[in-house]
DNA sequence: CCTTGACCCTACAGTTACTGTAGACATTAT
DNA sequence: ATAATGTCTACAGTAACTGTAGGGTCAAGG
């Protein structure tokens, strides 16, 4: 399918996948007129890097995976531990998100109209235990 | 207390925290001598940041959240808005952060040393249902 | 056929968000 | 006192896009 398409149905600009082509992460088929071709396994892989990217892990991270990806049937040892290093890396995003929607919801839920000046959301906003204070300095 | 001590706190590099001022996120008292000097709000909003930018928001993102962060007190809607907009965004990455979670498990798990060449992760990795095939092109 | 509008191409420049380095002053450790 | 370490500013470099110009391609209408 032409960029366009992939694009549409990636939610990744056109520019941005010219630019995964460039770097080689995703390399297109090409027609007789010089036009890329995408295949729904490229497709794939646009959108693994979209939702991927989003969620803040780098493209060399990327690649990573998506080696992974393609090489799953060579089961190394290298393969998977790349992958257990990330999953790893998923649990803490996912414990960081959590913390991060529980402050924001405490703070649009209990806190609005209210003025006081040093609520305990101050804390919470950094993640940290709310007894923390100061050490030292 | 001096960047070095922040920069430990917060695990965000020295030159990261300069770049946070030079934007005017995070805009640290000096001393005498010239240091920078952060208070414990400082290293608060910084570890906000390590923490956000890490999850895939933008400067701009978390520039608004830390308006909220410092205007909670106001409760304006355009406050309120913006704190709902970016709930919504934190259940959207939650939800592609579980199923990027499920699908590596699911690599590592099921299909090492499994040499088939058309395994449905390929579907899965890209967070399609795995019916999904062709939409004509 | 021909044109017109939407889509595609490459190449080069610009932006965002850092990151590295150099040269100099300040503070701390021995 | 001096050496190591920490900090300062300023400028340059990198990663990951993003915009734009100038031109070719293609499908639909006149």
């Amino acid at each position: 399918m032409n960029i366009g398409r992939a694009s549409e149905k990636t939610g990744l600009p056109v520019r941005t996948i010219h630019y995964y082509e460039e770097i080689e992460l995703v390399v297109p088929a090409r027609r007789d007129n010089g036009y890329r071709d995408y295949s729904d396994t490229d497709v794939h892989k646009l959108s693994f890097l979209h939702r991927a990217r989003g969620l803040g892990f780098s493209v060399e991270d990327c690649r990573a995976l998506l080696t992974l990806y393609e090489d799953r049937n060579r089961a190394s040892a290298d393969v998977k531990n790349i992958a257990a290093a990330h999953l790893e890396r998923i649990e803490e995003k996912l414990a960081e998100l959590k913390s991060l929607q529980e402050v924001l919801t405490h703070l649009v839920g209990s806190c609005d109209g209210d003025a006081r000046p040093d609520c305990p959301i101050l804390d919470g906003l950094a993640g940290k235990p709310s007894h923390e204070k100061e050490i030292a300095e």
